[in-house]
DNA sequence: ATGTGC
């Protein structure tokens, strides 16, 4: 009988819109919930938002210590436990952790490379460019780096992310400065992740994985707001590189082995869970900080994977236009995480508090004056990279003040799903897609076939609709949007 | 996302 009155619909036609873009779930559409739920959304987007994904946030704000709301990004859809898109923050001692709410991709993340280049030097020879690229950084399921990390440069790798690449030829010192938390999460510990995940961890520094991930080469086709474009040295023209990967199978590892501890810690301390996959573990648990710990350890070898991937896309590049670093201008612009948890200082009822912020599919979006932001962008907010699926644009955009009060200083992530995976592949053929994108001018070199099925551009929302909804909500600011011309998948 | 399965 109760499985009816929570039939699809019911959680929908409760609905409340708050404002111009949000919507709030009311505390009681399902019993338990601790908070309200809120989801970002434009009336445009509201039709294909997912029904489960909606349950999901409901159930979200049942868990123990959660502040404020239960949280959901205009891009969020069906996820495990957690929508992606979805951002949840748990007081710091009377909340959870849970590794549903970060993802088994831990710190699936972006970078962007500026250049000197214009689109007009690199058309001539994309075809050249993409093979390259193609053949420098190893794409794919279950694909290999040149380089094998000892026992000893991963642990350095789980402890000190990026800085490992840099220290070790792979960067400069100013890739550190330009990249979220200096490319490092402090507090890692390495005693709790298991022989598997460092197995699978030690040949993969230095790899794209596959699925949605990628480097591509871009170029800015339209600036929106001059003065921040400028400070992140961006500008209409200019091509870009965009890096969108994450911990690959050593993060999967990760999370796996600890989901089993931390649905073990669920039961132990009775936490009342509307859905296996939100196990979760009381933040000052043993549990939980061991997970946190070693989910920092994943995030920090994802900074490291693409501080390394930077420096093959760099050399490519030199080699192609015999041309010097410094003549090239590859400076790194920023670099963000996507999928991770953090313990932040945010105002929650007028009081400055520490909380686990779980944001999944969410980006960090902080406004300008906040002590985390690098210096060079301090006045005007951390830049905010949202990358477009294939084929579609991206864009740039920096953080801004409303993110504190309304979302825990956080934006989306992407464009998001519309179709399944399975149903892409009946749907399209990947020499079809590839062949139609290189007629509108996009080269595609891909490990396989089948992923460029399953990344169609159709089975994307417009990320444009997707980043209207943080700019219109004053979360974040757009910037700049890049139009791809090349691209290179797993 | 993932050495693509409970």
């Amino acid at each position: 009988m109760e499985e009816e009155q929570e039939g699809q619909g019911s959680i929908q036609e409760s609905l409340k819109r708050i404002d111009n873009n949000i919507w709030e779930i009311p505390i009681g559409t399902k019993p338990g919930m601790n908070v309200p739920g809120r989801i970002f959304l434009s009336d445009k987007l509201i039709h294909n938002l997912e029904p489960e994904a909606l349950d999901q946030v409901a159930n979200v704000a049942m868990l123990p210590g959660i502040q404020k709301y239960s949280m959901a990004m205009p891009d969020a859809h069906l996820g495990y436990g957690f929508p992606i898109g979805g951002v949840a923050a748990f007081d710091e001692e009377e909340g959870v952790i849970s590794p549903g709410g970060v993802g088994f991709d831990i710190n699936c993340g972006v970078r962007l490379l500026r250049s000197n280049l214009t689109v007009d030097d690199v058309r001539p020879v994309m075809k050249e460019l993409t093979e390259k690229l193609f053949q420098s950084v190893p794409a794919g399921v279950g694909s290999k780096s040149r380089l094998r990390a000892s026992d000893s440069e991963l642990d350095d790798i789980f402890l000190h992310g990026s800085r490992w690449a840099v220290e070790n030829g792979y960067g400069v010192e100013a890739d550190l400065e330009h990249c979220e938390g200096g490319g490092c999460i402090e507090g890692g510990d390495v005693s709790h992740i298991s022989a598997k995940a460092r197995k699978r961890g030690k040949p993969q520094a230095g790899t794209l994985g596959s699925g949605n991930h990628f480097l591509e080469v871009q170029y800015i086709d339209q600036i929106y707001d001059q003065e921040v474009a400028e400070k992140f040295g961006l500008e209409e023209g200019q091509v870009t590189f965009m890096i969108h990967c994450g911990s690959r199978g050593t993060g999967h590892q990760i999370c796996t082995d600890h989901l089993r501890t931390i649905s073990q810690a669920s039961k132990k301390y009775k936490i009342a869970l509307p859905d296996k996959q939100l196990a979760c573990a009381p933040a000052q648990s043993d549990e939980a900080q061991n997970y946190f710990r070693s989910m920092i350890c994943a995030a920090n070898y994802a900074w490291n994977n693409r501080q390394i991937i930077t420096h093959w896309t760099r050399e490519v590049i030199s080699d192609i236009f015999r041309s010097d670093m410094d003549e090239l201008g590859l400076d790194l612009v920023y670099d963000v995480a996507h999928n991770v948890a953090k313990l932040e200082e945010h105002t929650v009822d007028g009081k400055k508090k520490n909380v686990y912020v779980h944001r999944k599919g969410a980006t960090r979006a902080f406004p300008p004056g906040h002590k985390e932001v690098p210096q060079a962008y301090r006045d005007v907010g951390q830049p905010v990279l949202i990358p477009g699926s294939m084929g579609t644009a991206s864009f740039v955009l920096h953080g801004a003040e409303a993110s504190m009060d309304i979302s825990f200083g956080s934006a989306c992530h992407g464009a998001g799903r519309v179709m399944s995976r399975a149903h892409a592949k009946k749907e399209f053929h990947g020499e079809d897609v590839k062949s139609d994108l290189e007629k509108s001018g996009i080269m595609v070199r891909a490990a396989h076939p089948s992923v460029i099925a399953e990344e169609a551009p159709e089975v994307y929302k417009s990320s444009s609709d997707v980043v209207n909804v943080v700019h219109d909500l004053g979360i974040a600011g757009k910037v700049a949007r890049m139009m791809p011309l090349g691209v290179v998948k797993g």
